[in-house]
DNA sequence: CGAATTTGACCTGCGC
DNA sequence: GCGCAGGTCAAATTCG
C-alpha cells in the first residue's frame, strides 16, 4: 500500500455521483481488493448513515459565515426517517448535562463526531490540530494513528469548498502495524454482522455507528412491543364489537 | 487517573 | 529579513 496518497472520500449525502455511484474508482488505485472491500464496507456504511454526515458537516462548517448556502444537501432516500427520529432522541445523561451545565466552555466547544470516525479506515485515529485554510471556509482537521504506539501514520481530512458534501482526506506515512481490516477481512465476510468501525471515542455520544446500529436494534424491539400491544388492542377491539353486536 | 479533544502558540518552508 | 500559511506541539480541559 502506498501511504503516500491523497484519497478523496466522499462521505456524503449530497449527489456527489461520482464517488457515491462507484467509490471502487477511488478506492482501487491505492488498496488491496481486501482492503477496499473493508474500505467499502465502512464508507457504505457511513454513506448511509445520514446523521453521521450531519454530524461531520457540523464539525466542517464554514469557519465564517456564508451567505447563501448555495448547494443544499439534499437527504439520502434510503434513510430511514425512524432512525433520524432514534438518533434525536440519544440525549446526553443527566450526569453529563449536569456536567454540561457546569462549563458553559465545553458547551460552546460541544464535541461532534470526528471526522476519522467511521469515514474512511479501521484504523484509531487521535486528532491532534485542527487549522483554518485559507480559500477554504472549512478547517483541516489532523489525525494521527493511535491504534499503535509509535504509529507514523498520519491524515487531515478537509471539506471541499467546491463541492461541500465532499470530504479530502490526506494519508501520510505508513503504518507500523499491517492493515487491521487484513488480519480479519475473511472473517468478517463470514460474518452476518455489520462490521463497525474500530476507532475509538470515549464518548459515547459520539460513536454514532454503534449508536445506529443500536439504534436499529431498540427500533426493531420497540416496533415488536408495538405490534404485539396493536395485535392486542386490536383482538379486544373485535371482541368488544363481537359483545357489542 | 488515563485517554481523548480543543486550541493557542510555536516551528518551518516559501515567496517577495 | 519579513510575513504568511500550513503543520505540529502541548497545556488545559473534559469525561468515563
Amino acid at each position: 500500500m502506498d501511504w503516500d496518497l491523497q484519497a478523496i472520500v466522499g462521505c456524503t449525502k449530497a449527489p456527489a455521483a461520482t464517488v457515491m455511484d462507484n467509490p471502487h474508482l477511488i478506492f482501487s488505485q491505492h488498496f488491496c481488493p481486501e482492503e477496499q472491500d473493508d474500505l467499502l464496507c465502512n464508507f457504505q456504511e457511513f454513506s448511509e448513515t445520514t446523521t453521521v454526515v450531519d454530524e461531520l458537516e457540523e464539525l466542517y462548517k464554514p469557519s465564517y459565515p456564508r451567505h447563501v448556502h448555495d448547494n443544499p444537501l439534499p437527504v439520502v432516500a434510503n434513510s430511514p426517517p425512524i432512525l433520524d427520529e432514534k438518533v434525536k432522541e440519544l440525549k446526553p445523561s443527566d450526569k453529563t448535562a449536569s456536567r454540561c451545565k457546569k462549563s458553559k466552555k465545553r458547551q460552546k466547544n460541544k464535541r461532534v463526531v470526528t471526522a476519522a470516525d467511521g469515514v474512511s479506515d479501521p484504523w484509531a485515529w487521535r486528532k491532534y490540530g485542527q487549522k483554518p485554510i485559507k480559500g477554504s471556509p472549512y478547517p483541516r482537521s489532523y489525525y494521527r494513528c493511535s491504534s499503535s504506539k509509535g504509529c507514523l501514520a498520519r491524515k487531515h481530512v478537509e471539506r471541499s469548498h467546491l463541492d461541500p458534501g465532499v470530504f479530502i482526506v490526506t494519508y501520510t506515512a505508513e503504518h507500523s502495524d499491517p492493515h487491521p481490516t487484513c488480519k480479519n477481512s475473511q472473517q468478517r465476510k463470514n460474518s452476518s454482522t455489520i462490521p463497525l468501525p474500530t476507532t475509538r471515542t470515549r464518548d459515547d455520544q459520539h460513536t454514532l455507528i454503534p449508536v445506529v446500529a443500536e439504534a436499529i436494534e431498540d427500533e426493531h424491539e420497540e416496533i415488536k412491543e408495538l405490534k404485539k400491544e396493536e395485535d392486542f388492542v386490536e383482538g379486544v377491539g373485535f371482541q368488544a364489537s363481537k359483545l357489542r353486536n
